[in-house]
DNA sequence: GTACAGGTTCGATGGGTATCGAAGTATGGA
DNA sequence: TCCATACTTCGATACCCATCGAACCTGTAC
């Protein structure tokens, strides 16, 4: 199960009970133990509960420990959903798929975000690149809460900034919406973002 | 036993048995276990059955699993570690502590050193500074990887970097080692660093 | 509300493992 | 040669611990 948790992404028990092909019971057992040594972090998502290796420090000594033996590598837990909605969809009234993935990362990673306990905030910082989406700047800071990806695993943006960023993007023509949750990113969004790398 | 092989040095099973508190048996036992585990080796001389840990990277990882033993109270600094040990001590072949960390934050922020993956190398950039310890500038670069701090929770300097700068600190006497993994500063080393702001 | 899927708790079980006393092996020295 | 020391192996025991069936809890969907 640490194996499967290696990518840093969050499972659930059944999920990592069947990677590591064990009984949900048992799986339970251990992620709770590990849980409570503060191995992993526990995310109450609806009746999901996902579980998340702590921290980078117990992904570094989980691989410093596996370069002591060449153990086989982590078993990859496959995702059920389909590729073109695993890309981009909707999730409510925000973006979810590798997209919304892909943008939590970047707004995160360069710093324009502030934390306020659970929730956190998209500061000033991020006025240049959301200026292109025709967001002015005095709307921010934005409120946002970090929902975790059904496909990906990982966060990406809900709350007021999700909604905003969601509307944006479908009315400057970034990505289009159909009848389903579906999203196709079109030319024009997909150039503007890779600009930003994203 | 383990940790008591952190200094890097050789006991016997009847030392570390007295160390953990077991009967030899019981040492033996798992000694053995640890050494066909690859973790430990075997130095046998005379009658005498001197085991060590096998390598650095075992070192790196003990220290690493201890660094995760503090994690559930990440703010509360309540280092168990003895004062002594946690200004300054080897980690297996290198040095550790608070001094370990200063000089690690000295040199990678003042840009000493390039990335090449998960190592790092010493460049020479550091010449000057290295130059006072007498370790010449056609030694660099040196090939070094980060090793997190039991005590200190940040990184310092292990591999063939670490082990030449312990060397060369002791042989210039700007530490002294003793029985123990505890290191002291002595006068003129702690001048001499003060001089590099460390 | 009712069905159901995700998830946990409880209890019993079987295997594993750490432990130590006793006995055995090896080495060095008297 | 004989003993002391260092260490291991053997055997028995007690305990730990992972495991799973069954039952229970808790949100979601319809």
């Amino acid at each position: 199960m640490l194996l499967a948790l290696l990518d840093g992404k969050a499972y659930t028990a059944n999920e990592l009970a069947r990677a590591a092909d064990i009984t949900p019971q048992t799986a339970s057992f251990h992620l709770d133990k590990m849980s409570k040594a503060g191995l992993l972090v526990l995310l109450r998502q609806g009746r999901y509960r996902y579980f998340r290796l702590a921290g980078p420090d117990v992904a570094r000594t989980l691989e410093s420990i596996l370069s002591l033996q060449h153990a086989p590598l982590p078993r990859q837990i496959v995702s059920s959903c389909p590729s073109r909605l695993r890309e981009a969809r909707t999730c409510f009234d925000h973006i979810a798929g590798a997209l919304g993935v892909r943008i939590y990362r970047a707004i995160t990673s360069r710093g324009w975000t502030t934390h306020a306990g659970a929730q956190f905030a998209i500061t000033a910082a991020a006025a240049d690149f959301l200026g292109e989406l025709g967001i002015p700047r005095d709307l921010l800071p934005v409120k946002s809460t970090p929902c975790l990806d059904w496909s990906e695993r990982e966060f990406h943006f809900a709350g007021d900034f999700g909604r905003l960023l969601l509307q944006a993007m479908l009315s400057q023509r970034w990505v289009l919406g159909g009848k389903s949750r579906q999203l196709t990113m079109t030319e024009a969004g997909q150039r503007r973002l890779a600009a930003w790398g994203i």
